[in-house]
DNA sequence: TAGATTGTTAATCGATTAACAATC
DNA sequence: TAGATTGTTAATCGATTAACAATC
């Protein structure tokens, strides 16, 4: 079990691993909780706070080396070792997302397609052939699948994580639009699309 | 411009709208705080101090009628009037988006499809037929567009946005890995799937 | 050494939860 | 009226910011 480290602090993680990158491709070696502050727009503060929930990084005087930071930021998002992706429901969204997991230059590799539609069958999305849903069990037993990405109808979600988490499938990347209800120990991201359309509308109004 | 109602507020209306629109599918006509705090697993005060940010909805000694509750939640999310909205990027993702963004029962429209690849010209994503980037500014004469879709790759987006934003569109629905810069006043939503991603990687490491 | 900047403690601010009087 | 449940104030909790001693 991760320590508490607040969701609040995770969240930002990420953006400082982007940041960071895109020092290192400019170049910079090294950068101050303060030049950094400004890049990104949060306080040095914050900065310093975050970072020393997970470790010293820094250096009096002299403030973070960047490729080191970087790395640090990457090993503590667990970046350091590749996470095999399995997805669930070809649709638009689905066929989507299996090419954004593939192009992105991130650790995660998809290793399986799966549909209920037999039309799908065999029709290769970034040169993986879909699969059907009953031949999950099967692959299953041949291929490690620690991630299980959900682009479903949202009826069909919650069924088809139960199945797999009965498996043993531990971690899911939920686009449905449903909460998964989850045993304790399995984990669960939300990306909801209308959710985050309708904060945009409602920031629309009014002004 | 909207009171100071909080971020954190304006995250969780869409997810009691959902609750909400849920309970009118099957058939309830009232619910109490308690009630709606054991399905969606969050404290009744916490659902009371929310909804009384936007005025008195319930009635003591009743609840609340979701009905009405729901329309209420509607019209402050900004869901009683049509949105126009036009897209930048048709690769894989924008071509989900854009399929997405039809399908969902959502008051939100897609009007036009923007790129630079000449080979796309003319094909039709939900029917509707994709456009070059430079034909906008004629498009924008005779078109309403009250968002904008930014699927492009991220040394594109800010430009594009730029472009955009001096033309007169003042929404920005932005999934390319960077954070947009606009003036005061111009309202942006952000995306980040590569962020959603690491924050999961996170959560599955360390248990 | 002097200057810079971190790591960390303390102060502030904001969000969540608890409690209860108002009222349907 | 009695019971239920809101709306709202007060208490608690957590997150952010400020300050500064430690130290490179």
């Amino acid at each position: 079990m991760n320590k508490g480290i607040s969701k609040a602090v995770i969240r930002r993680m990420p953006r400082y691993y982007r940041y960071l990158g895109e020092l290192i491709e400019n170049g910079v070696e090294r950068i101050s909780s303060n030049e950094l502050s400004e890049m990104m727009q949060v306080t040095a503060s914050q900065i310093r706070q975050d970072l020393n929930n997970f470790g010293g990084f820094g250096q009096q005087g002299y403030g973070y080396n960047v490729k080191f930071l970087y790395d640090e930021i990457g090993r503590i998002l667990g970046l350091t070792e590749i996470h095999n992706v399995a997805l669930f429901g070809v649709g638009n969204l689905g066929h989507a997302i299996a090419n954004y997991v593939s192009f992105e230059k991130l650790p995660f590799k998809m290793i399986g397609l799966f549909d209920v539609d037999p039309k799908k069958k065999g029709i290769r999305v970034s040169e993986i052939p879909i699969m059907m849903l009953d031949e999950f069990e099967e692959f299953y037993k041949t291929n490690r699948v620690d991630i299980a990405v959900l682009t479903l109808p949202k009826d069909a979600a919650m069924p088809v994580a139960e199945r797999l988490a009965n498996l043993g499938v531990r971690a899911f990347w939920n686009f449905a639009h449903v909460d998964l209800v989850m045993p304790k120990g399995i984990v669960v991201e939300n990306v909801h699309l209308s959710e985050s359309l309708m904060q945009l509308s409602y920031n629309m109004t009014g002004r």
